[in-house]
RNA sequence: UGGGGAAUAGUUCAACGGUAGAACAGCGGACUCUGACUCCGUUAAUCUAGGUUCGAAUCCUAGUUCCCCAGCCA
């Protein structure tokens, strides 16, 4: 190898830009043409997104472009609602197909002579056996199958036959045309493939024009070959689908050869990525529809708040490669922290809220602090915050009977409201049945904005809102749909976990945080990151949680170690 | 007993005959007005057995394990 290709190399990142990069330096392509491929038949999830990071990112890397391609051949299966949450996801996720929008469709008349090509070369015949003997006759894994009885009709009457299915003389299943190849193939795909079946179905673009529809394998490839695609990348289970993708192209007159290379779609634990069973949680009302927030659609994700550059940045941590693997989904929600850090702009919120009452705090008084909107970043301003002698703060950070390690409030303790005083509790009080109601606390006047001049620390900074100020919310808290890491999409309904959703009715945010209109992520100081929700009405916001703070605290709780 | 693929730290990827490396996760520490962020340190891997070679994750042979394929779905 020389220097010159190992510089090459060095800007490869995996074996598909490996094998585009070595394309166009061999001279094999000019320039590199790619397409995402969807089927209109529900909506894009995340495995969908790495496909789309992989295509549209290969073009723009080697100057190439790449098109948005519905593979619309099935009408049964297929709905505009879906073509549009397709295009709006993929807008969404930053990436740009220009005027290179298509259809399949837009080719079914060109796919049809090609099939009457194939016929005139004794390359196809109509068949007129049933799904069953179809079945029968095609063999099983370790048998070869047997030609069909109507293999050997003469081009005339396939022809003939073939028209009249065009025109919508036979009904649904009568009839099929298959390609002529080789009913004892090992490769089960190339044991005469059918082209083309009768299908009396509206098509969201074709209407009812068509009577046929091309089958995938027909459809595909010629798609490919019509747009000049140059790199034709799919999933790994079309891997033996590819020596059929070259027989089209080899026998039938396209305009240019491309080829097909696939590489392990992805998985993850804890979520399913499966359109038949995403569609079967929103069909079996099992969530509230594609975009909830616990789905791993796009649609799901955004709402829950996760920005496309985390989806983005997740993509390109992973990898791509030809071995099937399940991604921890810890990674991603280590990509969406990492997003939405440098942005979010900080807030404070409640969510479990506990009274604290300061009564050394003159009644009736009310005064405003500074508080930094982003601490890493200067130029995100600064607000102001109402402090007076009622606030809340959150259950969680007060323990009656602390471990040792727990630093924040309880009896005797003294600690930091953020942005305001130190405060000391002197007294807890319960209601009739031990519960925790109230704190009385006292605060020192001298460590007004968070410092003492005296120079003494405390252990903890906690979060608090005033409580004649702040604004009630609905705060909804989301966990994985699955608990299990690796749960069984054939038992998907008995695998959801009970704790995916949990509402909370009273949260209480600091008053800046009902202003907030934009879908920007905020974070809620001390607990993650959270996005309003379209659900909000005036007065009454609702939040979503898109992912929580690392939490060490609450590892070294769990593990009784306190 | 068919055809097509894949095996490297717990996980996901690199290493393209020449020192097995990164990220995430884990663990320990520093810093901190977020138990966050950041920073530092650290645990941890070539499926097995042969062979070729000065040298093998990489090449060869034989196994093993896992995934996909028998829709008129894509």
């Amino acid at each position: 190898m020389t220097a010159d290709e190992t510089a090459v190399r060095e800007t490869g990142q995996d074996f598909i830009r490996d094998i585009v990069q070595d394309d166009l330096q061999s001279g094999r392509h000019t320039g590199v043409v790619t397409r995402f491929p969807p089927e209109p038949n529900g909506y894009l999830h995340i495995g969908h997104a790495k496909s789309i990071c992989l295509n549209f990112g290969i073009a723009k890397e080697f100057g190439g472009r790449c098109h948005l391609r519905f593979d619309d051949t099935n009408p049964t299966k297929e709905e505009q609602e879906y073509i549009d949450a397709i295009q709006r996801d993929v807008q969404w996720l930053g990436f740009d197909w220009g005027k290179h929008l298509y259809h399949a469709s837009d080719y079914f008349e060109t796919l049809y002579g090609w099939a009457e090509h194939l016929i005139k070369a004794g390359k196809a015949y109509v068949d007129d056996q049933s799904q069953e003997e179809m079945r029968a006759s095609r063999g099983t894994l370790t048998e070869p199958g047997r030609n069909s009885p109507f293999r050997e009709r003469s081009v005339e009457e396939n022809l003939d036959l073939l028209r009249r299915m065009r025109a919508g003389e036979f009904p649904n299943g009568a009839r099929v045309l298959r390609a002529k190849i080789d009913m004892s193939s090992g490769n089960i795909n190339l044991r005469d493939p059918v082209l083309y079946r009768i299908l009396h179905a509206t098509h969201p673009r074709t209407g009812t024009q068509w009577k046929i529809y091309p089958s995938y394998d027909y459809a595909h490839g010629q798609s490919d070959a019509i747009e000049h695609i140059t790199h034709s990348i799919c999933t790994l289970e079309f891997e033996d689908h590819r020596p059929l993708y070259d027989w089209f192209i080899e026998n039938l007159p396209v305009p240019s050869r491309p080829h097909q290379y696939e590489f392990a779609r992805l998985n993850m634990t804890h979520t399913v990525l499966s359109k038949r069973v995403l569609n079967g949680l929103v069909t079996g009302g099992h969530v509230a529809g594609w975009d909830d927030p616990r789905m791993p659609t796009i649609a799901g994700l955004r709402r829950r708040g996760v920005p496309p550059e985390a989806i983005r940045d997740f993509i390109k941590r992973i990898g791509v490669a030809k071995a099937n693997s399940v991604v921890d989904a810890a990674m991603f929600d280590f990509s969406v922290r990492e997003a939405l850090n440098k942005t979010a702009l900080r807030r404070m919120a409640v969510l479990r809220p506990l009274k604290v009452v300061i009564e050394n705090y003159p009644e009736g008084q009310v005064e405003e602090l500074d508080a930094a909107n982003h601490p890493e970043d200067a130029g995100a301003g600064s607000r102001k915050i109402k402090f007076g002698r009622e606030i809340y703060v959150e259950r969680d950070d007060f323990m009656e009977n602390p471990p040792k390690k727990f630093y924040r409030l309880s009896p005797g303790k003294e600690v930091r409201l953020r942005y305001a005083y130190f405060i000391t509790c002197r007294e807890v009080i319960k209601n009739a049945t031990g519960e925790v109601v109230e704190l009385r606390c006292t605060y020192d006047p001298a460590t007004r904005g968070g410092n003492a001049p005296d120079g003494r620390k405390v252990q903890a900074t906690i979060h608090w809102v005033s409580a004649a100020h702040a604004v009630e919310s609905e705060v909804r808290l989301y966990n994985p749909l699955f608990a299990n890491p690796s749960p069984d999409a054939g038992n998907f309904a008995a695998e959801l976990s009970p704790t995916s959703l949990e509402v909370i009715g009273d949260a209480r945010l600091e008053p800046a945080l009902a202003e907030s209109n934009a879908s920007d992520g905020v974070q809620f100081e001390r607990l993650g990151y959270f996005c309003r929700d379209a659900d909000s009405k005036p007065g009454r916001p609702v939040f979503n949680r898109t992912v929580g703070l690392r939490d060490t605290w609450a590892k070294v709780s769990a593990g009784g170690k306190g």
